[in-house]
DNA sequence: GTTGAGCGTT
């Protein structure tokens, strides 16, 4: 069973591999991605990463709060993608 | 600088 981990308080400086070296330290990455701005290409500052259960509660232990670039970066389950009930969806 | 893109609106 995988777990989606929400990754956030990024240094806009971070990107995906590194997102996908610091959580590969706890365990096998299934998938890692920095979100960027769509259209500025930037870094929105969060991001996410898949692994397995156990190892993301492993990584997610080890890493919250954990130092990247002067900033305590803020790691736990992931919240919604695109399905949720339908009060909480977004109104755009 | 905090929960993915975008169906096209709860």
């Amino acid at each position: 069973m995988l777990k989606n981990i929400f990754v956030g308080n990024l240094p806009f400086s971070a990107t995906t591999d590194d997102v996908r070296a610091l959580f590969e330290q706890y365990g096998e990455v299934q998938s890692a991605k920095v979100i960027t701005d769509r259209e500025t290409g930037r870094s929105r500052g969060f991001g996410f990463v898949e692994m397995p259960t156990e190892e993301a509660d492993a990584a997610i232990s080890a890493l919250a709060g954990y130092e990247m670039d002067g900033r305590p970066l803020r790691v736990n389950e992931a919240m919604e993608r695109r399905e949720r009930k339908p009060q909480q969806r977004r109104s755009w």
